[in-house]
DNA sequence: ACAGAAATAAGAACTATTCCTAAAATAAAA
DNA sequence: TTTTATTTTAGGAATAGTTCTTATTTCTGT
């Protein structure tokens, strides 16, 4: 656990449900580590991510974005505005019944697509 | 209907099931027609997304990828060697019981985990 | 045939991400 | 505590994927 580790963290939980992107991380963590650099966020991030301390989410058209929320969520992606909403897990369902033959199953991402309510009020 | 959009096309035929990169939509249309570059393919197949002609699949750690097939169904990537198999609408099930206040659902998109079996057997 | 509109090729530009290297921090050994 | 080895970092260069720009070409309607 390093000092730049721990800004990283200190970075997600500042961005709350927000799901930053590496390069608001880096400059939410840059306000209380000045001298991190952003290969250090991604290496962190994505280190995170493997070791399953976050969760990296890709999005078509726009930067992975990152979700400190690991418990087992969905995520809804406004097509307009690119904001990302959580679906809680109670309220989604998926059920997978056959696999390609022989593949071991890991996790599953949902990704719904929507207009939020601020894009449709415009 | 351009003879350039015909030959993306005929590419994401040729290219089956296997979900290409648009850079290999490009290699794929070049073979038929050599005069095609790079920025129409990327127009055309981001033209044809929006239309809902073709599906873009964000990938973690890689290109997007597209899909001719654009009925219900489900993609399984394999985090080994990145390749990307359907699962049958079939054999799938999602259900979700709440969206975010006043958004509108447009689509979901299922995107599962796994190790191939080919990836397991090495 | 001609004017206007739409689509293209080519490559420059841009964004997100990874890689490289030398320096710094940390841990282990003596 | 000094020395050595290991890990991590900052900084910036490099790369990959994608979009944008511009001049040119192709279509469309008259």
């Amino acid at each position: 656990m390093t000092a730049q580790k721990m800004a990283v963290i200190r970075a997600l939980e500042e961005a709350g449900r927000t799901h930053p992107t590496a390069d608001t991380v880096y400059a939410l963590a840059k306000r209380h580590l000045p001298s991190i650099a952003l290969g250090t966020v991604y290496r962190n991030l994505t280190k995170m991510a493997e070791t399953g301390e976050v969760i990296k989410i890709a999005v078509p058209d726009g930067a992975d974005r990152f979700d400190m929320d690991v418990s087992d969520h969905m995520h809804i992606l406004c097509v307009k505005c690119g904001k990302i909403y959580d679906i809680e897990e109670k309220d989604v369902k998926v059920e997978i019944s056959s696999v390609p033959a022989g593949a071991e199953l890991i996790r599953f991402d949902v990704m719904a697509k929507c207009i939020c309510a601020d894009c449709k009020a415009v």
